[in-house]
DNA sequence: CTTGAAAAAGTCAAGAGTGTTTGAAACAGG
DNA sequence: CCTGTTTCAAACACTCTTGACTTTTTCAAG
């Protein structure tokens, strides 16, 4: 009688299962996700319907409606997905003691490789889409702030030296974020050129600089 | 019998109509064009149908499909239009002598200007929308590469003192398109800060060494 | 005034996409 | 073995969009 379901499909989570008859349903959610994240990388937003989702699933669309009712509920999923999965993958990144000691390069490089995946493909796509429709802004707004935040968190962390001063390290902060974003933007259509690697090059001098600066 | 227009709409042009009994039809072809420019800026490409459009426009559906038989032949128009006019723009801004005589702000506050103007949020849709859309990418890609071409040239023009080693010009110059490009993106969604004009003049000075080290 | 072509408007069918509903198969617990 | 729940599948109804087709209006030329 009551739809509501017991305990699986709970509030939000995607490995809650805790060992029923299926936390199948679970990698049959994840399933469905990473299917409408490479719809989006390779078809975009506008072209990400839910038939193509269900088909790359390997899912009927009924089947795959009755796991998100509606293609919002997949979008919103893969919101949060790619939230985690991005904020994750960064820190790792941003975690490992680099070889020679230049934490400087490695923020920039693993940003850079941040933006060249495909999570930042799909990310973006949502993003393109969120300016004109509220329902999405509304979903994507608070993961994108969030992670907007943790990013600045973690190069915090990475540069305490910086800590004291931050009216650099913001620009610092800022500068890395429109060039490296710029250029990601560019790599979607071109080819990363011996030009962009000078650009990137330049970025670190002065990134180094206006640590000086500071010190 | 034949359905070829004796002269008017001949090749491609909005204004060739010499005086006939209507480049009323011209008029028509302009305002159908800006308001699918101004679809594209309010309702993003996804949205941006051809019933809307003819509403936008004040015209009947039919009317519309008379003067372009397809939606893709709106949107070609539109991106010969916006690269037209962008270029007009952006052309005009960088001709008249700055009154401080600094080129170089001049410059700056020239592409960002430009990049917050509606017409760049058109060709950044549709841009996003070609990298999906082979058909979309034959049109845009053309226009695109013509586009930073002569941006090229008219800065080069702006900073003759530049031109003898390009090095450093074309590093300042591209970085300045990344982070205005990155700038601008982010501006979609978000407003323009303290912190986005501080990043300016930081890109002003540097710029400034860079043509100083060229000296 | 007549005429014919272009502009404008209206109608139509086909297709795609979404969400709902209905029905079957798998499976755990009594 | 039976029952109720969950997963999966198929069919349906509805809307939206597109492009083709047909009709009306405008207007310059003869």
């Amino acid at each position: 009688m009551a739809t509501i379901p017991h305990e699986p499909l709970s509030p939000d989570a995607l490995s809650i299962g805790s060992g029923w008859q299926a936390q199948k349903s679970a990698s049959t959610r994840t399933q469905i996700i990473e299917a409408a994240i490479t719809c989006l990388v390779e078809l975009g937003y506008g072209r990400t319907t839910t038939t193509v989702i269900a088909k790359k699933a390997g899912l009927s669309r009924g089947a795959m409606l009755h796991h998100f009712p509606s293609k919002m509920d997949i979008i919103r999923a893969a919101v949060e997905y790619l939230h985690a999965k991005r904020l994750r993958a960064f820190r790792k990144a941003m975690a490992k003691e680099p070889t020679d000691g230049d934490h400087v390069r490695l923020g920039i490089e693993g940003y850079w490789s941040h933006v060249k995946h495909p999570w930042f493909v799909a990310f973006f796509e949502i993003s393109v889409a969120a300016r004109t429709d509220k329902e999405l802004a509304a979903i994507l707004f608070p993961a994108q702030e969030a992670f907007e935040r943790e990013w600045y968190e973690t190069s915090l962390e990475l540069f305490p030296e910086w800590k004291r001063k931050g009216e650099n390290f913001m620009l610092g902060f800022d500068l890395t974020r429109y060039v490296i974003e710029g250029m990601g933007i560019s790599f979607l259509t071109h080819k990363e050129t011996e030009r962009d690697k000078r650009v990137l090059r330049y970025l670190e001098t002065k990134l180094k600089e206006l640590a000086d600066e500071d010190r």
